[in-house]
DNA sequence: AACAATTTTTTCGTATTGTGATAATTTTGC
DNA sequence: GCAAAATTATCACAATACGAAAAAATTGTT
């Protein structure tokens, strides 16, 4: 782990990031980082001045203003999910409504939702919530990206949570999970319910670029309307949607100007 | 401008937050940058390998899932965001339907919206959208801080776009325009129509923090309903949702733990 | 208003490392 | 398969990031 000044500058900032903790003050952030207070005040002040961070009241610094803008620019910019808009709102044509479609992308041995669509808005239980990192094994919109991975990145993963694999019926042992993985991927999209929240069941199709999976799309629906005939009958869509997805970023891939 | 290295990624990220350009390759970040290419390389597999760009296809790089991360954690866990919610809906509740509340941040020389709230959700002509930075002599967001902000300051602004104040009828000269600030100071909140866009009129009152002005609050109403009686009955009402931000971002700088 | 306690900035010498130029390597498009 | 582009590695040196400690500025309290 050698790592330079701009790194650390980078770790400093996900420090904000901290699902727990979303305020920082110098000296907090020095002894977390391992460096000195003088140099953790010079990268303070250099993320204050460039906006990324900000003291809302003294030695209390929190995100700034910078963060809002970059994330807008994502959601007009980034090319998979302008891509993804359509398709979604395709998908949601067809689901019940109250469904919501989401976009995830495999995101450091996590799963990130970035995109939701839906027809009218309306509180939910927040299953996937935009930008929040959801484990590997655990809903249908992770465990379709978990069972496209390779099989060595899996293992590793299992490895890391064997408990939590078995938990979320995954296998007890690294045969079991294999073998379930290998089923899940056998079908053209993967159903789960109640598995984040009891109010939501899932229907996810995976995304891949070229050869690696990248993530998934899929519909969330109201768990007392998803019955297996409703389903069993989304899950061709999903499926197609995913497809979709797929050639569409393979398409973009050729296009660069 | 001496810039070190630290500040140099930051700029190089802060690249993609450009209006027109959501994508760089490394050849034109460095030489927009004025870096050589080697190290435009190094800062580029940084940003990238902490999240903060990828590369969707090769060589094109766009914003990553780490800014989405952020955003998720600023919207959550923002003291002054969080303050004003409340405030927020209250103040919408007492406004025609279709209104809504916008929450708004003095930054970089410029004013950007933070946080909207709205009864339903509906497609609104977009005059201050969440994370677009706006000029500071257009629209009643703008104004009000504009308005509030030291004479040299303001001073600094009128002349760097002195015919975009006169446009928005700020006046054609500096005596003019001081002398209309002074007149939006004296009024409890201020009122303009259809500055941005044509459909829509603001009502907006300053936040500050102990001496210097932080932001605005607003009310966008559409043209429609927007009425003299309606805008002058609403006007107190956004009046003291300005007052109670201020005091509770007073409030907030105390409870330090 | 004066005081104590934080918070923030400076100073400084040194070792670290960030840097550009060039070459080597890998990846991609055809 | 080859040519072109994208990315990484090498290297030598100057630039600067770094920690420690002191100075300055800001803040909270009496």
């Amino acid at each position: 782990m050698k790592e330079n000044s701009q790194e650390r500058l980078l770790r400093l900032l996900s420090l904000f990031a901290d699902e727990e903790k979303g305020e920082w003050s110098v000296d907090e952030a020095s002894v977390h980082l391992g460096i000195s207070a003088s140099q953790t005040y010079r990268y303070f002040r250099t993320l204050a001045s460039a906006g990324y961070i900000s003291a809302y009241t003294t030695g209390r610094y929190v995100l700034g203003p910078a963060i809002i803008e970059l994330d807008r620019k994502l959601r007009i910019g980034d090319p998979m999910i302008h891509a993804a808009r359509s398709i979604m709102r395709e998908m949601l044509s067809t689901a019940p409504s109250a469904s919501i479609a989401i976009l995830c992308r495999y995101f450091r041995g996590q799963v990130m939702c970035v995109h939701e669509e839906f027809e009218t808005y309306q509180h939910h239980e927040i299953s996937y919530e935009r930008g929040q990192p959801r484990p590997l094994y655990q809903g249908a919109a992770s465990k379709v990206i978990l069972a496209n991975l390779p099989l060595r990145q899996a293992r590793a993963y299992f490895n890391h949570a064997p408990d939590k694999f078995n938990q979320f019926d995954l296998g007890a042992n690294w045969t079991e999970v294999k073998r379930s993985l290998r089923e899940l991927r056998s079908q053209p999209a993967i159903i789960t319910a109640g598995e984040l929240g009891t109010s939501a069941s899932g229907i996810s199709a995976p995304i891949y670029d070229d050869k690696r999976v990248l993530g998934s799309v899929s519909l969330v629906l109201p768990i007392t309307v998803a019955t297996e005939e409703v389903t069993s009958s989304l899950m061709p869509v999903v499926a197609a949607a995913g497809q979709e997805m797929t050639s569409k970023m393979q398409h973009l891939a050729q296009l660069q100007q």
